[in-house]
DNA sequence: CGAAGCATTGAAGTGCGTCAACAATCGTGG
DNA sequence: CCACGATTGTTGACGCACTTCAATGCTTCG
């Protein structure tokens, strides 16, 4: 059920039975959401937190005037709202993109396992901290790189994602998004997501169809994006 | 010595006498750095966290081709490097943006602290917590907003966040960065950033020389920038 | 006092946005 | 199972916010 946040976080450091049996425990409840529908309200106070199991989900702000903007974008095994555990409200709304399947995790409960088992509590402060990172690149995409290298440089870190997760293949992976919310992800508009997939498609290296990315050319991919993967603490064994 | 810091705590939450007396026994050392100084190199282990206790400081990433962009601004009171209390290392260099005074904190330290008093191990993943939330903004910034209104949101949350410290009052502010730096923060170049300082001016919103910020129209200037400080977090006395 | 960085201005170019139309696909009810 | 509206994808023409390039004056500081 949570095998995909356990893949997760045995990425990054060791995880005991004890402490796997803890975060088992700490999952009261799941849940089937449809895609579209709106989770958690920016401002709302909370207390549980949803451990997205299946299917995808992004924290999005929008802004007056119509427009809307991905902060961040939850896969399988990714916590959604954590920063809720301690802030206990949060910034951006919460909405899935798939139909999704999550699991709620209570605060008390949260609270709880991580009184008793403080290392995953360093744990848990660990993975908003990596949150925080894969934030900062997106600032780096927004700011500096072109409408291609960034559209290649989400399409490389999705793969990177979901391959940890074991949904990935060598050479693509599932990628349910709409050219509408890829354009909100990306801070382009739909027409400009369009034009820049062809390119992308033109030069070779990857194609998007049927809600279906494949990489027909990842070092080329990760060159046009200067991906780096560094910030995504995937080797890290010293948590 | 560490009054901004308390300050910034403070006015978030309650901290106990006891509390104050760890954290101020945390820091082993303060020292002084000139404007410029590369602080922490993106990668390499670290060991020990900085407190900035004056000046001002910035994460950057450094691009292949030359430019540069600020992820995060540090103003006094804050920590550049929390993240690295748990992940060892960042994802972005550190750089004194004007001559600073930092006080050290080593890991173990802060370890030993945050397992005696728990609270102030939540308290410090909130502060994790919020730095992420005024990187998301920054997102929605870079994404979202024109050069102007991106221009005028950072005056509104830096007169935010210095007054917390006691660092402005109320139309103004000191502002030491050079409009290169301020480009490096706005994803702009330097020659829009002084047009669009021009724009401001003219509009009769703010002022800048002399490194000294002035608010001429808060509520304009915040109407400009569609300015919400909640993702601040300023206000919460529950943590 | 000279050099290096910083601020300012103008002219010209471009990457992406906007507007508008249409085609393809999906989903739903009859 | 088909009909039909709604959503998604695609294309073209045009505009503009910001970039790029280049030059010049203004500080600052050794």
């Amino acid at each position: 059920m949570i095998t995909a946040h356990l893949r997760k976080l045995r990425r990054r450091t060791h995880i005991s039975a004890d402490e796997e049996q803890a975060i088992r425990s700490a999952v009261t409840e799941t849940r089937n959401v449809p895609a579209g529908r709106l989770l958690i309200r920016c401002g709302e106070t909370l207390n549980h937190s949803m451990l997205l199991i299946e299917g995808w989900m992004a924290g999005v702000k929008d802004l007056q005037g119509g427009s809307r903007q991905g902060t961040e974008l939850q896969l399988p095994g990714d916590f959604a709202d954590l920063q809720g555990f301690t802030l206990k409200s949060l910034d951006r709304d919460v909405v899935a993109l798939t139909n999704a399947k999550v699991g709620l995790v209570p605060h008390d409960r949260l609270r709880e396992v991580t009184d008793r088992l403080p290392r995953l509590g360093w744990i848990y402060w660990s993975m908003t901290n990596i949150d925080a990172a894969i934030t900062r690149e997106l600032v780096i995409s927004l700011a500096q790189r072109s409408a291609i290298s960034r559209m290649a440089h989400l399409f490389c870190e999705i793969s990177y994602r979901l391959e940890v997760v074991g949904g990935a293949s060598k050479n693509g992976c599932d990628f349910p998004l709409t050219q509408r919310e890829l354009s909100e992800c990306l801070g382009l508009t739909v027409v400009h997501v369009n034009r820049t997939l062809q390119e992308l498609r033109r030069r070779g290296l990857v194609e998007l169809e049927n809600r279906q990315l494949t990489i027909r050319d990842r070092a080329g991919l990760e060159a046009l994006a200067e991906f780096d993967p560094s910030y995504l603490y995937l080797d890290q064994h010293r948590l």
